[in-house]
RNA sequence: GCCGAGGUGGUGGAAUGGCUUACACGUCGGUCUCAAAAACCGAUGAGGGUGACCUCAUAAGGGUUCAACUCCCUUCCUCGGCACCA
């Protein structure tokens, strides 16, 4: 017999709809707990992703409230972006009506799969109601100065025929369709992400409760260096030629130094020299090679003298110029000071050209402990250059200082006398939001030919998306061809004006979705300040890793303004974070394009949603990958059977090692569940019901059980919590306690090992002495045979657990 | 190259200084049945022994410790981020 999922959950789904027993209201006298979830495109079906994520958060959602919290648990739609501007050409339909079909989809299988959902407080960002207020964020930061517009070569994907961030562009690819990125010149709007950069790395430091990884990847994109602008004069002319140098202590090795190709001084310095046409030949042919190919390190450098001298500010030696193509114009200054005894690449690149080397940095240690790096006072010893750490040599006043030391000294002493100047570079760069898309939140700009770029005051927003825009899907947004969008007249002058036709990239609406949940129907403000301060920040955010930069740096960006508006007093949004890992089939993540996607609708068809759940939560620990299998399924469909039918053989008496069983698994359950080990609270959930067949359970203790397993598989619980004869849902239950009284046992088993061997196991009253466990371990005579007689050296007692006697 | 995560049975995974392999899957055996399925009970790291038992095993090697999957050092491998970043 086999328990009837299909009717018990869509039973228990009403039923919760119909009770809105998941709608919250702030309520000062209990604690809050929000819990977010990342929420989802809605591309209309849900994945195994979104199964994987929803079912970890909705388990501590459920928690929590069982434990008394007021537990806010939002779901809204990420509406806007481009593939619903495909499927309007595709479909012969409008992106609006496409997208609130999806949703509606969507919103059945989500309700289909159980999760708590306080759905009075959906959003959808493509609702003007919504969109409003990413105008109304817009022109706060345009007030502020934080949105601007600029023209410069932007990444731009020819597939999508539009615009990109440098956080949307991997590995040289449009992060949507892997097309090859190119640059172009365009004129576009920029949030200056940059202005918050030392915040943005800083407060990384107080979030103790994120994964390492994630702190580590949002360290690297922001990509700090400390270091030393150093003025290098050109021989013989009054021009400057600023390097950047992480490496100040090796200033005094610097031989020679190397213009990038592209470097706007190069053409200039070369004019008339013997070198000219020879030095065009080769920035010529750098410029057709790829980027790619450039940057890859096992290509040779290459690299011509200039002809050109210039002077080392801390020695006045003459170095010369060179160009190589392993300078980047992109990074620094587009020149380096080039140290061949300290810096690998300039090594290489010495020795291949035959230019001067020294040794400016003495290794303090030892040769033989150096793995082959003699400590050098010659440099034609030298086979590598020497990257660590020592001591200060041929560095006039800074010999005999550690380089650490001469590092600070040196770049005091350079500022001070103005050759050079201490200089942070950053990787982070302004962030790019225009798209020429229609399907996004138009920005809020007006261009006037008197007034020049106007805002659009803030009582007539929102500036909403015309219904009925034409999709050819070629040649500029479709805004632009809407003329009664278009055409507007200047708030200023009142002259004709024409709007801004771009649409913001879709990162700008999920980067506060998260304060909207806590009022999402306010209409005078994007969220409201108080309800905010209850529910805010976030306590558990549950997402995927992909989102590891983009949507968390622009979210953290985003907190930090409405902090400096006043109109919150936490600089972080996010407490806790889980990125929880991939679902895997036959070893490869699950997609289209491999053809190894599970439908969960089939499987909530054939098992039902709880059996889902209680898999995909056992299968493996949250934030590592997790390998689908069908068994698995089929093994968690069986446990749930097997607790179902406890309740045909319940008993009236209970051994008390089942009790004291029972309470373990309390402890261990809200233990596991609080640090989403949800994977060992099942086994040990799987542990009581196999003590249960063994020893039989009472009433009472299968209720607990159920109340144990209900976070977990919710529908399954209520149906038996109802039939045990409670009027009220599972949700409105307390979560057990367990007493600490029932768990002492009054007898142990003492591991008994010789030599950190175990041989001997025995029980014994837990409260022995220590001396009479003594007695009546070396009495006995299976241990002897060990002992063999020998003299005991040592004998470790660790109480209640072990004993190892040393001979 | 730098930074981060990881490497445990046939499989997913437990154990964060104290009995390695919890729980589950798979496999094998038993009960029930005319039979099968389901269900229930039991066995299951490798090697050796008739047997009680013994030896070995947590990527490899070394160290600390009465005791190491766990801490330290060296090396290898896998995954992820950044990168001719000066």
């Amino acid at each position: 017999m086999v328990y009837d999922f299909k009717e018990i959950e869509k039973k228990w789904q009403g039923i919760w709809e119909k009770e809105n027993i998941f709608h919250v209201q702030p309520d000062q006298n209990k604690k809050k707990y929000y819990l977010l979830e990342m929420f989802p495109y809605p591309s209309g079906k849900i994945h195994m992703g979104h199964v994987r994520n929803y079912t970890i958060g909705d388990v501590a959602a459920r928690f929590k409230m069982l434990q008394g919290y007021m537990v806010l648990h939002p779901m809204g739609f990420d509406a806007f972006g481009q593939p619903a501007e495909n499927a309007a050409i595709k479909n012969n339909t409008k992106p609006d009506i496409w997208t609130h079909k999806c949703i509606d989809w969507m919103k059945i299988e989500l309700k289909k799969m159980g999760f708590s959902y306080d759905w009075q407080r959906e959003v959808s960002t493509c609702d003007a109601s919504y969109y409003k207020w990413n105008q109304w964020i817009f022109l706060k930061m345009f007030e502020k100065g934080l949105a601007y517009k600029k023209a410069s070569s932007v990444n731009w994907c020819p597939s999508c025929q539009t615009t990109l961030a440098n956080e949307e562009v991997i590995e040289d690819g449009c992060w949507r369709c892997h097309t090859k990125v190119e640059q172009k010149e365009l004129e576009q709007w920029y949030l200056k992400i940059t202005d918050y950069k030392e915040k943005l790395l800083e407060d990384l430091q107080q979030l103790n409760n994120w994964p390492q990884r994630v702190l580590a990847m949002q360290s690297n994109w922001i990509g700090k260096s400390q270091g030393v602008q150093i003025y290098f004069r050109l021989q013989g002319q009054d021009k400057i030629i600023p390097v950047f140098t992480t490496r100040v202590d090796t200033i005094f090795g610097a031989t020679y130094i190397v213009l990038a190709p592209e470097h706007p001084l190069v053409k200039e310095i070369i004019k008339g020299k013997p070198q000219e046409k020879e030095v065009l030949n080769f920035i010529d042919k750098v410029s057709r090679e790829s980027k790619i190919k450039r940057s890859s390190s096992d290509v040779k450098k290459e690299g011509v003298f200039s002809g050109c001298f210039a002077v080392n500010p801390v020695n006045n030696e003459e170095v010369p110029i060179w160009v190589a193509d392993y300078v980047l114009m992109e990074y620094g200054t587009g020149a380096i000071m080039a140290v061949p005894t300290h810096d690998q690449r300039d090594f290489l690149f010495a020795k291949e050209h035959g230019l001067s080397l020294r040794v400016v940095i003495q290794s303090p240690v030892y040769p033989e402990q150096s793995r082959g790096v003699a400590t050098m006072q010659s440099s034609d010893e030298l086979k590598e250059a020497y990257e660590g750490d020592g001591i200060q040599i041929n560095s006039a006043q800074f010999n005999g200082l550690s380089n650490q030391e001469a590092k600070i000294k040196i770049a005091e002493w350079m500022e001070k006398t103005g050759i050079g100047k201490i200089e942070t570079h950053w990787r982070l760069r302004d962030w790019l939001i225009s798209r020429q898309r229609y399907w996004g939140t138009p920005i809020p700009m007006i261009y006037c030919k008197k007034c020049g770029i106007v805002p659009v005051s803030y009582e007539n927003l929102p500036v909403e998306l015309p219904q009925d825009a034409p999709f050819t899907g070629e040649g500029g947004s479709p805004l632009g061809k809407v003329k009664e969008f278009v055409e507007v007249v200047c708030p200023k002058c009142k002259e004709n004006a024409r709007r801004e036709t771009d649409t913001m990239a879709t990162f700008f609406d999920s980067s506060w979705y998260f304060l909207r949940f806590c009022s999402p129907s306010n209409q005078d403000s994007c969220f409201d300040v108080q309800e905010a301060k209850y529910w805010m920040p976030v306590d558990q955010y549950i997402g995927g890793i992909e989102h590891a930069i983009l949507h968390l740096l622009y979210s953290r960006f985003f907190t930090k303004f409405f902090q400096d508006l006043g109109m919150i007093n936490f600089p972080e949004p996010f407490d806790r974070l889980l990125t929880q890992g991939m679902v895997l089939k036959d070893g490869e993540v699950m997609s289209k394009s491999r053809g190894n996607i599970v439908d969960p609708d089939s499987i909530i068809k054939n098992y039902g949603a709880d059996t889902l759940r209680l898999f995909i939560l056992f299968a493996a620990p949250p934030e590592t990958e997790l390998e689908w299998d069908d068994r698995g399924i089929e093994g968690a469909f069986k446990f749930l059977n097997r607790v179902w039918r406890i309740q045909e053989n319940l008993k009236e008496e209970v051994s008390p090692e089942l009790i004291r069983i029972l309470h373990k698994t309390i402890k261990k359950v809200t233990e596991d569940i609080q640090e989403f080990k949800f994977n060992t609270a099942i086994a040990s959930l799987m542990e009581l019901t196999n003590a249960i067949y063994q020893h039989g359970a009472t009433k009472e203790v299968f209720n607990n059980l159920v109340l144990l397993l209900s976070p977990i598989v919710p529908h399954f619980c209520e149906e038996l919590w109802q039939i045990q004869g409670s009027k009220q849902s599972i949700c409105r239950a307390k979560w057990p306690e367990y007493d600490p009284a029932v768990l002492v046992e009054d007898k142990v088993v003492i591991v008994v090992q010789v030599n950190g061997k175990v041989r001997l196991k025995v029980e014994v009253p837990s409260d022995i002495s220590q001396d009479s466990l003594r007695e009546i371990i070396l009495s006995d005579e299976k241990l002897a045979v060990w002992i063999q007689g020998k003299p005991i050296k040592n004998f470790v007692v660790v109480p209640r657990k072990l004993v190892n006697i040393v001979i």
